[in-house]
DNA sequence: CCGCCGAGGGAAATCGATTACCCTTGCCGA
DNA sequence: TCGGCAAGGGTAATCGATTTCCCTCGGCGG
């Protein structure tokens, strides 16, 4: 921490009086700072007209607003809902994130968003500094298992799980897509153009939202005879999932027998296996077709080679304040909010057939 | 607001005994309040070493951790580092924002990001918010003119203008790319392989990067003669660069002397123009080549169509925690801190040339 | 022996807003 | 006329941590 030094101390405290204080408003209105209070509080029946109206006229002319540090320290609650992303490099998870800002603002909430990096120990120091914050809600996109998440959930806290389900508890409340149900949408889609040989793309499946998508893909996959099990996986080191991309379709292009459709479990990973596919000499798509998850909105700007399942980014915001009015409503255990996805065809040709027209 | 139920409230208070106090780790380790938060913050010459020692076991023993907002109402000032991103789906404010964070993280400060969508009255709301908050900081990435912002300044808060300087004030502490200077990178790169007719897309010029951009490109034209007054420049409505950039290329497709290389002053502006050539029909690169900025951590990967200048998006959050200290050590106008762009070329064939090798 | 100083530590003020509790006034029904 | 009640509003406690005073005790120089 910076040490903060006498000079800048000065000029805090020369700030402060700048900034005026309740106490400042009730002397200007000739009232005391509990009227005052209410008056802004909206408390009925605790002042006349005239009275309010002469706090009202005090706030103006002092431009005053509430400090949220003294409401917060006695509400033991502020307005702050803590957003821990994994990656806010993900342009998706950004999308999100920027959705729920946007509604939480209009609840009079204030966002404030972490990049946990997919790391248990980052998000751990996050949530534990979130609870120091007094934040009224904490929304994980993206959870990882933690001490100090399981901390949070036994203590009650407000937790909503984003596109990824609480990994230490199932049941706790999730928003996001029904990422089975996406798997099997990209199976029928498969299927229904008698595709049976496809290869997969994966980063982590230990409890993401991944893991969900193949089971989806592999049991519609199944229940039409395909024999899942010998599908060809492949996956790449690191965190990254647009390196893990690169280096998965490395592995896939080195099987004698390339599946003609790759099913990536994310559009990063798909990202990634584009570059691999064309450094291999392949046309994207006719050489090879690609399929992924979440459809990052510049998909159709400027990856117009890559179906996808769309995760409704701008959804998130409203569904999450939905779930936390539940929440602060009482619900114990509120239903998960599947949002709708749609897989997006954009351009799919297999191998000899003729090029579609362009779609968004 | 949500207004909190009985049944919430209660919880909340319960919850609140659970967390440990100041003066629980002070009555557990017998010793004053005083005692405890001195040894807490390593006030020397305060406590033996066995006094802090006891102290420090009943920290561990209770898990307790000092709640942020006591703290702050006292220092008038929280650990909360307020960052204003213009646009958080833009994955380039992301990837700044995401550097930003980390770097942050390093300082024991917490990033607390918003979203201003480039207005002036959320950006308002946002600045007063941060204020009321009692922010450390406030980053700026991408400021618009607005009264808080004036506000703000004139009461001498610590702000950090980021990627566009101040638009109230050009010596405000600015940490970027030099704009000027990569607008005439790419004046050179074109000049040498002896371009001289190119066409320009930009959203809008208004005390934006942008603006300092297409300076720095026509001067560095001009002085070799070529007529920028003649260059024609096109634009589209909104504020989404990606749709501005598809209708300016539009309107730059209907000219008759359509340009063979076409500068975006956005990498998003490019990718909406990329679209709209493939839709009408141009082979890019081949027909048409592109220039943008900023270079968008997923070019290498799914757009090597794109030659861009590099906006360093990792090195942000050390320059700009370098920039605070500056201000914090009592520095009253700190230099600009410039960020070394570079301009990476990827794939630029003009009309006629053969295929050169795939680069990242 | 006196005074001073530094180390160690406690009591209480403080930051800004909320709220429990109390007081006054006026009105209404019994 | 009296009790009760509602409206209007003030006093002071409260939240959690920091910090300013203040006190005590030993040691040391004069």
């Amino acid at each position: 921490m910076p040490p903060p030094s006498d000079r800048n101390r000065a000029s805090r405290t020369e700030r402060a009086s700048l900034v005026p204080s309740l106490a400042q408003v009730a002397a200007r209105a000739g009232v005391s700072v509990a009227t005052a209070s209410r008056v802004i509080n909206g408390v009925a029946n605790k002042a006349t007209e005239e009275t309010a109206e002469r706090v009202r006229a005090a706030i103006r002319e002092l431009g005053y607003r509430p400090g949220s540090v003294g409401r917060a320290l006695r509400r033991r609650e502020s307005r702050i809902v803590g957003v821990l992303a994994a990656n806010l490099a993900n342009p998706s998870m950004a999308a999100i994130a920027s959705s729920i800002e946007w509604s939480l603002r209009g609840e009079g909430l204030v966002m404030s968003l972490c990049d946990t990096h997919e790391r248990a120990d980052v998000q751990d120091e996050y949530i534990r500094e979130m609870r120091a914050q007094l934040v009224r809600a904490m929304i994980l996109v993206g959870a990882v298992d933690s001490p100090a998440l399981d901390e949070a959930r036994a203590a009650g806290d407000t937790l909503v799980f984003v596109n990824r389900p609480d990994p230490g508890d199932p049941s706790s409340p999730y928003v996001g897509i029904d990422n089975v149900g996406a798997g099997a949408e990209i199976a029928d889609r498969l299927l229904e153009r008698g595709v049976r040989r496809i290869g997969v793309l994966h980063a982590s499946l230990d409890r993401t939202a991944g893991h969900w998508r193949l089971l989806g893909l592999f049991d519609r996959l199944a229940a039409a005879g395909v024999d899942t099990a010998a599908i060809p996986c492949a996956t790449g080191p690191g965190l990254d999932h647009i390196v893990a991309g690169y280096h998965a379709m490395g592995t896939m292009l080195e099987r004698p027998d390339r599946p003609p459709v790759i099913v990536c479990l994310s559009d990063l990973l798909a990202y990634g296996a584009y570059r691999r596919a064309r450094e291999a000499g392949l046309e994207v798509p006719g050489d090879v077709a690609f399929f992924g998850f979440d459809d990052n909105p510049i998909n159709p700007w400027i990856a117009d080679w890559l179906n996808s399942v769309r995760v409704p980014s701008d959804d998130f915001g409203p569904a999450i304040v939905e779930m936390l009015h539940r929440l602060w409503g009482g619900e114990e255990r509120p239903d998960p909010l599947l949002l709708a996805h749609q897989l997006t065809i954009r351009n799919w040709r297999l191998p000899g057939e003729t090029e579609p027209v362009l779609r968004r």
